[in-house]
DNA sequence: ATTGTAATCAAACAGCCGTTTATAAACGGC
DNA sequence: GCCGTTTATAAACGGCTGTTTGATTACAAT
């Protein structure tokens, strides 16, 4: 140790560096979104000078983009899609609370995410269709297959979409609009048993809505 | 030099300067969001110099507020809520309509009201508790009423409320997510047809899945 | 005609923004 | 020891922010 322990000694480790700049920025920027979240305030609470981040990372946009990929990477890890189970009926429900733990429960195992995903439906960066395309795109094929199961083919391709985008519609709902549906009084499950009884629901929903074929019942004229 | 009619009369009418105001802060705050639209901005595209917003708002956030409050008021006049039928499935198909129609297509209705919602479902300010006891609530209330008349009182007040969400959630996601669904090759419904054929599919699931009571079939363990 | 008050304005204020620059320290290779 | 390179920093740059100020205008009441 050649080089004492200073008081302000400068620490030499760039790839520390970076991570803690990468971390501090998906505080800021979930807080408060790419546009409102300063670089000084980044630098702040990662103990970097501000300079660092545009010398690491290009610029504020270019860190954003880092920040994205990484919080996807690390969410994938931990919270893997459901294997494809042989009765179609408990493939829907288990990609139900899968959608349904992933979309509840991201926020505590990951904060950073759910809130960077709303600013991004807000206003779409080209980092957007790299997720759908890498992320989102595989698993809903996935639900399109188990709706294909369930109606047994009968549905043609458009209407499958149709309706695995509604399923999809019932899982999201809940984390998307919790700021509306808590202020009309509907506690938002954030348990595993709450979360448990709206996957019944839905997928109850689901199923009987699925099972048979549209019955063309349109009403005649109002 | 009395400086009669010059070129720049100072315009005295207090009621349309207001008008004026709040129109381009709608549309400057509709395409960014209440942080990053400037009050400079609004003043330009208003015609009107920028102490005029504090002198009549008292503040940016006075304005947005009233900006919210007046883009409801003006929505609501033109997309009313449909009157109960008698008939509760009918009800029911009425109000998804309605809901339907009012998300996908007061876009072009009034384009200001539903990004100021999007922002407002990302960071709340305090004008969102207002806009859902005023404006949502009874129109909720109004479908949980439908929801308990088609099940014919058979599920108390927790389970109606959850499954007027997910009816809800069918019908707003088609424009919360248009970002996604649009990318992942979906079509969202911009005319009168598709959003009929889409009505009926959501009413269709809506309707089986609220017919009989949840069977309560929660599988054992995995 | 004068006074009072509300309306409007240009200009200034204080502060934050992302980025750039010049400088300095720490390192590996010679 | 000297070198070029990488890393880190403080300070400055130019520009934008919301808000305030103080003067000026218009109009209604006196």
């Amino acid at each position: 140790m050649r080089k004492a322990l200073l008081s302000t000694a400068r620490e030499r480790d760039p790839d520390a560096r970076k991570e803690r700049i990468v971390n501090a920025a998906g505080e800021v920027f979930a807080k408060t979104g790419f546009a409102e979240g300063s670089v000084r305030e980044i630098s702040r609470q990662a103990h970097v000078n501000v300079a660092s981040i545009n010398y690491y990372f290009g610029s504020k946009e270019g860190l954003y983009r880092e920040v994205l990929l990484t919080a996807h990477r690390q969410l994938l890890d931990q919270e893997p899609p459901p294997s494809p189970a042989a009765d179609p009926e408990l493939a829907l429900r288990e990609w139900i609370e899968f959608c349904l733990r992933f979309v509840l429960l991201k926020r505590s195992a990951h904060p950073v995410l759910g809130r960077l995903m709303a600013h991004e439906m807000r206003q779409p960066t080209a980092a957007l269709a790299e997720l759908v395309k890498l992320v989102i795109k595989p698993i809903f094929s996935n639900l399109v297959g188990i709706v294909n199961a369930v109606t047994n083919g009968t549905l043609d391709k458009p209407a499958r979409e149709m309706s695995a985008h509604q399923i999809v519609a019932m899982c999201v709902h809940f984390d998307h609009s919790r700021e509306v549906i808590g202020r009309l009084g509907f506690a938002v499950p954030e348990a595993e048993v709450g979360i448990q009884r709206l996957a019944d629901s839905i997928t109850n929903m689901a199923l009987r809505g699925l099972k048979l074929p549209t019955p063309k019942k349109t009403r005649s004229t109002k």
